[in-house]
DNA sequence: GTGAAAGCGCTAACAC
DNA sequence: GTGTTAGCGCTTTCAC
């Protein structure tokens, strides 16, 4: 037995389709006691609205697209991040009637914004919410951008941004936090790892730590700032440098909690005692930051919130709601933990 | 300027829209030049199919749905699982010009049959692919199979089930070939940590241990035998009794990653050496185990292949392809690491 | 090989 | 408040 049509309804409740369509989304203009016997054939006929029908006839999909750069599962541990805003996005869609479709996909495909492009014409999704670092890259969102399909940058730092409408975090913000919360244990060499320079979320925090420095009267060294590209093993790399020195940092923070957990490795196997004789800080909070020993002071970035409310201004702009324009700002959190204590005497 | 129709094509290439629509899905019975000559149409018009009206049609939604436990990101990190099945989900649909919808959920929630089943009567997929544990729950299993939409469990343990194809994985093999492994490093009390009893998986794993030890002619003990529930805490707080032993044993085995990092955590606070003292070994090959140290040796699991396959049956069948039934077997992979070694003299 | 016509199940515009 | 009538852009059926 096939499903039930609008047609079947109406005629058990024995008023017309548009009546029913009436009921169905929540149009006024139909009598309650007329609503209910509507509601009652619905019931009883197990009827729900056909997806393809109703997107044909109303030219919307109905379909929000998430695109992130893959996080591949093993060479880029960041698959929580990835999560997180899955499930931010699917709650808004959820909450909607809308659907969620994700494109994971590699940022350095020089091919990338075409196949966007293609992807964004084939599915026509209602709209779209980019992730970063996709959403700091100006070649893919001029692609995005040429396909006039309404989007929503989500974005770690701040940007200006003429027109588009966009979601981001108080990055910079919140890393000078990080530094004074540093500087007000005691500590005075305070070193920095930075990120992949392709990430701007990780410059963000850079200038956050130089702000931080300042608010706390301490002066910046570039001697304590190191290069990594945030990963494990360049946080290593970089912690073995800053260690071996006659006069070593006291707190190292690092861009990211990967990062981070590499010095972490690294004191350990120098038997530098973590947070006594050193304090390390990170930055994501991924789950590695609670895995590692001792657990890992972070900085808890709202990517499900940030992802959800892209989500929900796109599909609200679907419905012929408001305009997409300006930005909303996100607060991360500290998130302190057993790596971070005060200076060494 | 909206989108080119098939109407459009058609008047540009100067056929009847039934010979696009031929052309588009690449049915036979049309003459090559004719071919070509709606292929530059197309091109000119830079049209694609709208796939509402395609669907609404064809009685097909070329939607794929992927059910899996929710990770959530930060309690359980399993975020790694989620996403190799998702790529290989998506790659099936990639390939198959069907889209890939994500469902996370709680399999602890007495609901969840139900809300299953609105589910699916409202997105109405072609297919269903099922990951563990759902796929190993007699009561989600139904609820799916109620809707009478094509699904495929994808688990890790094999299981006769009737009708339903499914995807497994050969996990007791695997287990047992670990536990030889182990064995003829010259472990003799060899340790095993069992997971979460609804996750049937693990108890696959148990029994592979169990062949294992058999087959390399050693005994089996029940005071080697801890239970967990897949948590790191829980196989710390197993480790702690093992390890606090007159006669510990030299090799642990644990049924998931998780509970295997939480033996190194506690063998590192109580000074014993992975793995000269004790060898320690997991399962699942989550991004976790490249992160402790020592790096842990596991099993990994094809997921992606898999979800892969799942995906592809599904897809196949909704063409009217072949039948759903039987079952594919993966194998699993040893991945030795540093975390083993010969038993200590 | 090709085309004409009839839907698919819904929404939108407008009439009543 | 409610119903009528056209489509939306495709696939399907069947005729040629």
């Amino acid at each position: 037995m096939s499903r039930a049509t609008i047609f079947d309804v109406a005629t058990r409740a024995g008023v017309s389709i548009k009546t029913v369509s009436r009921v169905v989304n929540n149009e006024p203009n139909v009598r309650e006691t007329t609503k209910e016997r509507v509601r009652k054939a619905i019931r009883e006929l197990n009827y729900r609205p056909d997806r393809s029908a109703r997107n044909l006839a109303s030219h919307r999909s109905h379909l929000i697209t998430l695109i992130y750069d893959d996080p591949s599962a093993y060479e880029i541990p960041s698959a929580g991040y990835v999560i997180r805003m899955q499930q931010g996005a699917l709650r808004a869609c959820r909450d909607n009637d809308c659907e969620l479709l994700i494109h994971p996909c590699r940022y350095q495909d020089k091919a990338l914004g075409a196949e966007l492009k293609t992807l964004i014409e084939k599915v026509r999704p209602d709209g779209i919410v980019l992730a970063a670092p996709l959403s700091n890259m100006p070649n893919i969102v001029r692609a995005i951008g040429a396909t006039g399909t309404p989007f929503v940058r989500v974005s770690s730092g701040r940007k200006k941004n003429g027109k588009h409408y966009s979601v981001s975090m108080n990055d910079r913000e919140c890393s000078a936090e990080m530094t004074r919360y540093l500087a007000s244990l005691g500590h005075k060499r305070i070193a920095f790892l930075t990120g992949h320079p392709k990430h701007d979320a990780v410059k963000n925090r850079f200038l956050g730590y130089q702000d931080g420095l300042q608010e706390s009267g301490v002066s910046f060294s570039g001697d304590l700032v190191e290069a990594g590209d945030n990963s494990i093993r360049s946080g290593e790399a970089c912690a073995e440098k800053l260690l071996s020195r006659k006069r070593r940092p006291t707190a190292i923070f690092a861009a990211n909690d990967d990062m981070a957990a590499g010095v972490i490795r690294v004191a350990d196997r120098l038997g530098i005692k973590v947070p006594d004789e050193l304090s390390v800080a990170g930055c994501d909070d991924i789950a590695l930051a609670q895995q590692v020993y001792p657990a890992l002071t972070t900085i808890r970035q709202p990517l499900a919130a940030m992802a959800e409310r892209a989500a929900l201004a796109l599909i609200e702009h679907s419905r012929g709601g408001s305009d997409l324009g300006g930005e909303d700002v996100f607060a991360a959190s500290m998130q302190i933990r057993e790596s971070t204590g005060p200076a060494p005497a």
